[in-house]
RNA sequence: UGUCCCGUGGUGUAAUUGGCAACACGUCUGACUCUGGAUCAGAAGUCUCCAGGUUCGAGUCCUGGCGGGACAGCCA
């Protein structure tokens, strides 16, 4: 990753400025520890990205450290599944946190006796009210609540029942422990939250050693407090959090981490809620977690994108407190920008026109010497065949082109890429009226590489032998959702904007035979179409599938789409 | 009619902590090109939410508005 980073350059942002200070202060003996600490309810997606990179980007920066902690204090949502995926998406990423594999549920005995001290100290108690007494007693954010009546219980009652508790003497919802704050606060944090409920769930790292289980609240700042972490960044929607879990590390006397909030990744058509991600998977809209259009980190590995081109795009959308929207094409532009530089150029032809070559000789076969990467020469060169039959890009040709059409038409030249200017003679047509082939003719003398192949043409067109070609599946995908904020309107479902044609999927796709030894994740760039990569899913032996990471930037699209409005 | 947070080109992020508002994406020109890619050159676009105040000087400090967001799970 080194190589990358060094180019872009570290934008300064306001929690870099807070740890500079800190530093200047010699506040943490100049110890810059973070964490990357998630629930293991669902898979990562591109927001858990911005904060990976943040938190470890950071530690590497300060020379520091970057734990990963799993917040596992709710064991029927979390699964070893989603443990291990997190593990993996991390790794991909390129960061590594080396022995400090942590989990909430490591702290479950250190919480507990954490309680038990709030408790002795007349800070804590167990209520008995119901969970309905409790919502109605808590009142709003512009009412006060109301003092629950086991809000005085005895220090020692309370001891016993926390106790009695933890040895799973009760149904689940008999009791809470609560904190015992200010049941007026104008934070609604600050009303007596609760610490500990009663759940007799087997948890999928302590098994069934609890019944009771640590409210995120309570377990999440001392857990950052005994890992000694210094800076805990987190999002927004923890601020108004800060004051409990100050009040927490206060009444217990431990080590003081710094939150600090900055505003989640946003993306245009996108969605990021996990819970609307799980519903597109329970419901089958997707093809699981990894289906190249969510915005997952496996289902992004998967449509192609490299972890230099989401680091760097962490990057650059920068970090602050605002609310915002990235536009999706600064993701687009980021891996373009990397695959660019290292992806094998290659000619594919997606929907195929055939054309024949009438002067080219009938059983001539030449190999063409084709470059592999115009920005990296050592990617050297490859051999393509060229015959007398081809195919072509059905786009590539009109009949009745407009004026700024470069590309083939009747009795108009281009060349082909790596080999001759070719000029159409002829169209032939099925009875409905179809253009199915092209008849062509081609300048021997203006063959590429050659010093009398001078002659300029507008167009450059990408094509492959037909009778050297294979076939193969293209999966080409466009945006999930056809309106920039889908989940913003609480009136619509987010459902209702999904776009109908976001997977296309093009059978018998042309190849040219240098591809047939691509292995699973090999990234291409079809030359004229975009970045494609071999598909980890549905690819077999038999059969290559490739997924469309995106396309290049495509100014013909652009004047087509003017072209349209006008 | 509470508490907390946030308002800088279309989008996002900066501004040496009080000194000519910059960078990236996007948009638009042009050059070059055997990828309508890449690259290169250039342009438009922000009078920094509003109104006062302090100051020689305010995006930055103060006051008051306005606008947006978060908070009423035994979720995280």
């Amino acid at each position: 990753m080194s190589n990358e980073e060094n180019k872009t350059t570290v934008q300064s942002n306001f929690i870099r400025d807070i740890i500079d200070k800190d530093l200047g202060t010699n506040k943490h003996e100049g110890r810059v520890h973070t964490r990357f600490p998630p629930e293991p309810n669902g898979y990562l997606h591109i927001g858990h990205a911005k904060s990976i990179c943040l938190n470890f980007g950071i530690a590497k920066d300060y020379n520091g450290m970057c734990n990963l902690r799993f917040d596992d204090t709710n064991p029927s949502k979390e699964e070893v599944e989603y443990v291990d995926s997190i593990k993996e998406d991390i790794k991909w990423l390129g960061f590594d946190w080396e022995d400090r594999e942590y989990y909430a549920s490591d702290y479950f005995d250190q919480l507990y006796e954490y309680a038990v001290k709030l408790i002795k100290k007349g800070k804590a108690y167990i209520d008995s009210s119901s969970f309905d007494e409790i919502k109605t007693m808590r009142g709003t954010p512009t009412e006060p609540g109301k003092n629950s009546p086991y809000r005085e219980r005895p220090i020692n009652e309370s001891l016993e029942l926390f106790e009695k508790m933890k040895n799973g003497e009760f149904e689940d919802g008999k009791y809470v422990l609560r904190a015992k704050i200010d049941m007026s606060s104008p934070n609604m944090n600050m009303r007596d939250p609760i610490m500990y409920r009663i759940r007799h769930a087997n948890h999928h790292r302590t098994g069934d050693k609890w019944c009771i289980y640590p409210m995120y609240d309570w377990a999440h700042g001392q857990s950052d407090s005994i890992e000694g972490i210094t800076h805990s960044l987190c999002t927004l929607e923890f601020e108004n959090h800060r004051p409990l879990y100050d009040w927490f590390i206060r009444e217990l006397e431990i080590f003081a981490p710094q939150q600090i909030e900055f505003a989640r990744l946003n993306l245009s058509y996108t969605i990021m809620s996990k819970r609307k991600l799980l519903l597109l998977v329970q419901k089958g809209i997707v093809d699981g977690w990894n289906d190249p259009r969510m915005p997952t980190l496996s289902a992004i590995r998967r449509r192609g994108y490299t972890p230099e081109s989401i680091r760097n795009f962490a990057e650059s959308v920068g970090v602050a407190k605002r609310d915002n929207v990235i536009d999706i094409s600064v993701m687009e532009y980021s891996v373009r920008e990397h695959l660019n530089k290292t992806a094998q150029r290659v000619m594919a032809v997606l929907n195929p026109l055939k054309v024949v070559i009438t002067n080219y000789p009938e059983d001539q076969v030449e190999e063409l010497e084709a470059v592999n990467n115009p920005e990296d020469e050592t990617m050297g060169k490859r051999k393509v065949p060229f015959s007398k039959e081809l195919f072509i890009e059905r786009d590539d040709f009109m009949e009745d082109p407009p004026r700024k059409f470069f590309r083939l038409s009747p009795g108009n030249e281009v060349r082909l890429r790596y080999a001759y200017i070719i000029k159409c003679e002829e169209v032939i047509k099925d009875d409905d009226g179809n253009v199915i082939e092209l008849r062509c003719t081609y300048d021997h003398e203006t063959k590429s590489g050659t010093g009398s192949s001078n002659r300029k043409v507008k167009g450059t067109l990408h094509w492959v032998s037909a009778t050297h070609c294979f076939n193969a599946e293209v999966r080409l995908y466009d945006r999930l959702f056809n309106v920039p904020d889908p989940g913003g309107d609480k009136e619509v479902d987010f459902l209702d904007h999904l776009n109908p044609d976001s997977l296309k999927v093009l059978e018998n796709c042309k190849m040219e035979p240098y591809i047939s030894s691509a292995e699973k994740g090999d990234k291409f760039q079809f030359e004229r179409l975009g970045y494609f990569c071999v598909d980890t899913k549905y690819t077999t032996d038999e059969k290559l599938v490739f997924n469309r990471t995106v396309t290049l930037r495509d100014t013909w699209a652009k004047i087509e789409k003017q072209m349209s409005q006008n």
